[in-house]
DNA sequence: GCTTCAATGCAATAGATTTGCATCAAGATC
DNA sequence: GATCTTGATGCAAATCTATTGCATTGAAGC
């Protein structure tokens, strides 16, 4: 749940227009604490404006172009969507639990990677290093 | 390239038959350099021996069932599968190029990942920690 | 020889995402 | 004010990847 991130200000900021749906798939992304599917996203929104699937795809598609949101790939078929690093989101890892599908994430401090040598030495271009805990989350476990 | 996994033995150490298919299939992952998708893998095989697209899924359903192989998550849709973690073959990260779809390996050093403390205290079970670098290879830059 | 069972093939289906094309509304232009 | 343009959206169909259900086959055990 984020209370810092000014959603309409994002969106002007990457010079996209802030149209009502856009703010809305933000908003339903920001306000939740772990990442969502497309497939939530729509199904959370559809509840109570009337929205159409490819709508939320294509605002998908564009805010992750525009790096204000993160496609975070699971141990599952489906992507997953979070805040994208900014002022107020640090990167962090993400755990993924295979049976339940439930994305969380964890304190950017709770695996210590080191990546400063190879984003100096490698020989191409860089975007994210994404780090992914798999495994079954302690609900599944009982 | 692997010249030490005897494949067959691995087989038989995961109390699994055999098989012509499952040799082949163990056979193309290991003998590769990088991950391939079930499709890459699908299209080498039946080049030469007829098999079934659903029998090669089922095969590595199997072979990451029995951690002989594991399902790599890409930037896209598809998995990749490589060589599980075993005596010659050491946990490592993986390079994704989102412009031509490559997966490459990275040395086991190339980022340093310190999860000690996380697999001590998650509240869950652990089953692997997966590090991607996402961005555009070397080749695609040019 | 007969039974059993795992491995495989084939066809159909499912799930997630993308594409093509139509529509609509807000501005810009005349 | 009428017209043109453009971006955002909706709807239907297609695509890609993976899975499921059911039939067949072939070797092992009896």
């Amino acid at each position: 749940m984020c209370n810092q991130c000014n959603y309409a200000d994002l969106l002007s900021a990457a010079h996209l227009d802030a149209t009502d749906n856009r703010l809305r798939v933000l908003e339903v992304i920001g306000n939740n604490s772990y990442p969502l599917s497309a497939a939530d996203i729509f199904k959370t929104l559809d509840r109570t404006y009337r929205i159409n699937r490819v709508t939320v795809y294509r605002i998908l598609d564009l805010l992750v172009e525009h790096e204000l949101v993160d496609r975070i790939s699971t141990g599952g078929r489906a992507f997953y969507y979070g805040m994208a690093p900014n002022a107020h989101h640090h990167p962090h890892p993400h755990f993924y639990c295979k049976r339940c599908g439930q994305m969380d994430c964890l304190t950017p401090d709770s695996l210590n990677v080191d990546s400063d040598t190879l984003w100096k030495t490698f020989p191409g271009r860089i975007d994210k290093v994404e780090v992914r805990v798999d495994g079954i989350c302690k609900n599944c476990m009982k």
